[in-house]
DNA sequence: GAAATATTGTTTCTTTGTGAAACAATAGTA
DNA sequence: TACTATTGTTTCACAAAGAAACAATATTTC
């Protein structure tokens, strides 16, 4: 599993901002190697004969056993400094491998992606040279290696605006959910509370969301309907 | 000029759509290989020990003698078959330049920005491979080289949805300009007409114009203000 | 089984913002 | 001096957004 250099684009990597929304926080996938205490951002390499986006698609589905994903590119971090060879190499070394030269010790230029998934459905694996990978509450992050912790706030600073414009928020939630779950979704990601009764009005106004049989639930209140969102022709 | 190997990352590059402002139209600047009829947009490599950033803005400074520019990255284009070898083979042959291999013709990933510049103040110069460079109004292009006019169609994409957020319109004009010069760098980014008087109204009432005395003009009619807009502390 | 409670779905009212038109001002022209 | 073209501003109508109130209902409590 030492990646091979003539298969890989030297120099070029991908980082990605996995999303997942438990039902009250929005949270994000990351990776420990333990043997050193670092943590990452799920990424990887891009081979000589595929598609940058195959390629973070290939890792992804290797790492959630996803395949649908909702994926979007949103910045390619290119600082000369910003890949630091020692962290690499103490990975490595915590895993009891030492290799003296190797192309990952390079210098690398990074494309960032941010994916959306549904939390509830997915059981995440590590890779290769991790030993966990989890779920953390978004608000309340690690001290990430190399320039991670930005990657992350700039995926966010995209989502944000991004959000109405292309009703992202679906990718996080179950086919069925109440109002106030997908409102709890748009209030996790911009970090602010939205107004209920407006917040619905919109929703429905936006025409996309299918209204369903009302919610058998426990609470002693008048049982909410469920929705789905309306599946398009663009969708496959 | 034949690029080392060794000097450069390999199966990295950039393209720039770089944006100009006639005065009544939107226009970009684009190259053209005379010998074999090619055009394609300005790009260049980055060097192992540059920025991705500082790389760009070295290429466009080679090309237009500006320093202070405005520039944005707006995506990374990495299909598998968006470069073709067999071009780029025909553009250094049309040069005289015969090499049978050179990391040139590998697969290359590309990373896009645009840049915003002030039309009437730069002379573009062509690059070591390129007879000519130009102003091409936008809304009439040339068939570019490889994915060129997809890269150019994202370009303006990006400006369009940042255009209120960033006031990138400014960097188009000169110093001084009236209100109706602003208006038009609006109508030729956004493809629409937009009402005067609102206009007017939303511009002044985000407080980042300075008015100064009115233009003595020639044209017959009430003279209008001249503007420019305020220097923030986040300029250098 | 009736009242109480919590939350949902909807409506109403107010405020704010936007689009279009009208009005007033003025530099040059006839 | 009147006329014309365009600018700067105001007004009016309408739509959207924010906040509060009202009505409906599933469960709990008495």
């Amino acid at each position: 599993m030492v990646f091979q250099a003539d298969d890989y684009i030297p120099n070029l990597s991908y980082d990605s901002v996995i999303f997942g929304f438990s039902g009250e926080k929005l949270k994000i996938l990351i990776l420990e190697y333990h043997n050193t205490g670092t943590f990452a951002l799920p990424g990887g390499f891009i081979r000589k004969d595929e598609d940058l986006d195959s390629a973070v698609k290939r890792g992804l589905s290797e790492r959630t056993g996803i395949d649908q994903i909702y994926l979007e590119q949103f910045h390619t971090f290119g600082a000369l400094h910003r890949s630091n060879p020692e962290v690499m190499r103490r990975i490595f070394e915590g895993q009891g491998i030492v290799m003296k030269d190797h192309w990952i010790y390079d210098r690398f230029i990074s494309v960032g992606y941010y994916a959306l998934i549904n939390y509830d459905t997915v059981s995440p694996k590590p890779d290769a040279l991790s030993d966990s990978i989890g779920w953390y509450n978004f608000d309340s992050l690690p001290e990430l290696m190399q320039d991670h912790n930005q990657i992350v706030e700039k995926a966010l600073e995209h989502l944000r605006n991004h959000l109405d414009q292309k009703l992202l928020s679906f990718n996080l939630l179950p086919e069925f959910f109440t109002m106030k779950d997908l409102q709890q979704v748009y209030e996790s990601i911009l970090g602010e509370n939205q107004n209920r009764a407006n917040f619905q009005r919109k929703m429905l106004g936006l025409e996309i969301l299918e209204r369903h049989e009302k919610l058998y639930s426990g609470g002693s209140h008048k049982a909410p309907f469920l929705y789905s969102f309306r599946k398009r022709k663009s969708d496959s």
